[in-house]
DNA sequence: CATCGTGATGGGACTTGGTCTCATCACGGT
DNA sequence: ACCGTGATGAGACCAAGTCCCATCACGATG
């Protein structure tokens, strides 16, 4: 029983999601969210690598198309033009199912510490995915860190703007990446 | 015996980073680290959150100090600037002690996924410290955040650089500062 | 139709991080 | 000599995460 039943990852994200949410995440045991799903501990730990990672499913995935949007941008592009094609480029991973999920998430990982550690790590990692495929592009090493990092702030700060009200993920993280440009440039000025 | 001794703490910390270097830190039980400095598990654990928190001690104060930097940099000056000024406000506390366990610990923590968890959330630390100590300057929010990640940028340049040629960390800091503030305009006119 | 290989699962032993509680000891003050 | 305080020791306890092996469903093959 259970056993065989399709999509087991789904099930344990969605059961986790579910308990996280009615009893907070760390009054949860990995072994009750495997239950709920019809599953035992050794296969939730053979789906993720650790509890935490059931909230961060397919973000690995996301760098790797941060890097290739980057990567296929125009030629011409400069930095922050190749950071915002990628940025486009994610746009079709961020579907209304992702949404619907999103708050639910996004409220758990603001109540634990684990949590918005590891959310911190993947925004690092999304940080020196475009770092390297900057660099990859010819961009010189520092141009490339900073212009990446103002992507990562775009894309949180895009992030919530598409969980809030919802639209076109690339649209409005082009203008979020057009906001913090501004305000970079505006620092300049303050000197 | 090994009761009453002095600086607990310290002890527990040299510990560590000779296990560590020694077998490296998922070989090493904390149990194993208590021992080496004559105590416990139990007295471990009041003096460290966690495992990983035996290799960041004072990097909270640290977030302290750059937020009273930012809030005691003069009046008219910009956000970078005041940026600027708690990465020299800092500065003290970087001193050859710090300096001569720097290569040790940076080694531990880069061969290790949580180690490098636990660095990335202190970085994100010091951008929200700095970013929340700006907008009480009454700079505008975005503006803030973009300055705090400049900063925190210029901060670990600063660092890896303190820690390969040392000198003043103040003086390294404010010319990473200025580095990446170039870089970030170079940004501007790529477009 | 029987067999076999493969891949996903179940189950349980085991280590260790981390919490909690209570007893114990050193020190300073009275 | 007594007492209060604070740091430590000791051990029980829970849950995360690892490991190993048995088990089962499915598709391919003969």
């Amino acid at each position: 029983m259970g056993r065989w039943e399709p999509d087991a990852r789904e099930r344990l994200v969605r059961a986790a999601l579910d308990l996280f949410g009615e009893q907070g995440y760390e009054n949860t045991a990995v072994a009750q969210i495997a239950e709920r799903a019809g599953l035992t501990k050794s296969t939730f730990f053979r789906h993720f690598r650790d509890k935490r990672e059931v909230l961060f499913g397919g973000q690995d995935e996301l760098a790797e198309v941060l890097t290739t949007g980057i990567a296929e941008a125009p030629e011409g592009a400069g930095p922050l033009a190749a950071v915002g094609a990628a940025l486009v480029a994610v746009s079709a991973w961020f579907t209304d199912a992702q949404r619907a999920y999103g708050p639910q998430r996004q409220a758990v990982i603001a109540g634990n510490d684990e949590l918005r550690e590891r959310a911190a790590l993947k925004m690092v990692g999304f940080a020196v995915a475009m770092t390297d495929a900057l660099k990859r592009r010819g961009v010189a090493e520092l141009e490339a860190a900073v212009a990446a990092e103002l992507g990562v702030l775009a894309f949180q700060r895009g992030y919530d703007a598409w969980l809030e009200a919802g639209g076109d993920f690339g649209e409005i993280t082009r203008r979020t990446l057009r906001d913090v440009r501004e305000a970079a440039s505006s620092l300049e000025g303050a000197e």
